[in-house]
DNA sequence: CGCAATATTGAAAACGATCAAGGGTCGTGG
DNA sequence: CCACGACCCTTGATCGTTTTCAATATTGCG
């Protein structure tokens, strides 16, 4: 079914009745293909529109006045796409597909006009929206306050984590699109010293990054390394019924 | 006039009626005073409610398995604080009173309520909360690809043009209760070094940290230095009307 | 007035960046 | 089918920024 990457997720925050499930389906029609490297929203962009992501993997960042990129997340099917674009009349981030992805389009104005039709559907487009910016915060508690190794092996668990919710991963790790380049740009590093870390890892028997595959050697010593704690993940079943 | 400040701030985005006026005033009754170092909520909290800041300043962290701790963001007059927290069973971070502080209270049960009867104040919370993550979004960029300098001046600029907004800085600089312990952890550097970047940016006459106020010294330069750009806290009026 | 918190400075050490070079892989076109 | 170029990965050497450790002011508050 197309729209029930969303659904599925919204569910799992907020119940969603049959008419709200209806409202939400209505404006997810328009689904698209976009090649490798298209830009789906840019900074500047005015009215742009978001999508949620069904195939493939995207990443969303900003780059400074002197050309620098960070990278603030990656997105996995069932994601948001430039959500927070929406609600701004121009964006202030960009959105690039990372592989051929499958993404349906969500416009603005059906997002807002269903919240008067179904306002539980408000309450789980806010959750959405608060899961991410949950994610981002911890992005920047790695950033800031751990090492390079620590940093490196806490991205690669959580995306494992999440990809696990979509059935795209399991205890043995998950198939992996990224370059060291996005691993650098996301991480604050140079892709030198990714390199490094990644080998580091290796030797340590901790984890592999090899040929678009991750695999955790040893789980436990590996979450143990990076302070990695899934509750900034978790849902433990709908917060409103 | 108590409820101003929120929904002053709720109406640049979306144009609110008397009626999601009326809806907002209602539940917004209970103001409450807080001493320095109270903890409003905290990690693991289940339950938590969420307050309007009105007066003092307050921050919100998170803390590393190995006792770190990394300040996602400062909080001034005006500002949600632990909206994210309410959307959660659970409390993924903290939130302390930098100052003493006044807040009020609002109950997860009481906004979600509100939803149902307006509708564009769901889309209104939506931005507000975007607008946040918009803030941390900015944090991620400044600690992954900026020097320590860049950083200090960056967060100090934009602490000035945040506070200019609600009237509590102009050009010249601010008054500032944060430590050289606050800003560090802000920033994922030690205190001593704070130290040192700050008494930098003086010798450059760029700008002055000193004895609880904020001095910009040459603005034009300080912002070029930090790559500030005001995109992120701007906004242009409502976006509905 | 006295203590605790905050600010300041120096010296040494660590971490990660940068510079530089070489190797592998894949897809495209001749 | 092979050659070439683009992109990605790998490793070594050196450099610079920031941390850590340590000691000493200074400030503010009860």
């Amino acid at each position: 079914m197309h729209q029930s990457a969303l659904s599925l997720k919204l569910s799992t925050f907020v119940s969603l009745s049959e008419t709200d499930l209806a409202t939400l389906a209505r404006f997810l029609i328009r689904r698209r293909n976009f090649t490798v490297g298209y830009e789906l929203t840019h900074e500047g962009q005015v009215n742009a529109s978001a999508f949620v992501l069904a195939e493939g993997w995207a990443f969303s960042y900003k780059t400074t006045p002197d050309g620098d990129r960070q990278i603030v997340d990656f997105q996995v099917p069932g994601d948001f796409l430039g959500l927070r674009s929406i609600l701004f009349r121009t964006s202030d981030h960009n959105v690039e597909a990372l592989t051929r992805i499958e993404a349906t389009e969500v416009l603005a104005s059906d997002l807002f006009d269903a919240f008067a039709d179904a306002p539980r559907l408000a309450t789980a487009v806010l959750w959405a929206a608060s899961r991410d910016e949950a994610m981002v915060v911890e992005h920047l508690v790695n950033l800031g306050r751990r090492t390079a190794e620590e940093r490196t092996a806490h991205l690669l668990l959580e995306l494992g984590a999440r990809l696990k919710l979509v059935g795209l991963a399991d205890d043995a790790g998950f198939d992996c699109p990224l370059t060291q380049y996005h691993l650098a740009d996301a991480l604050g590093l140079s892709a030198v010293h990714v390199n490094r870390v990644l080998r580091h890892l290796r030797e340590q028997k901790l984890m592999t990054f090899q040929k678009g595959r991750v695999v955790f050697d040893d789980f436990a010593r590996l979450t143990d390394l990076a302070g990695f704690d899934t509750s900034y993940l978790d849902q433990d079943g709908p917060l409103l019924r």
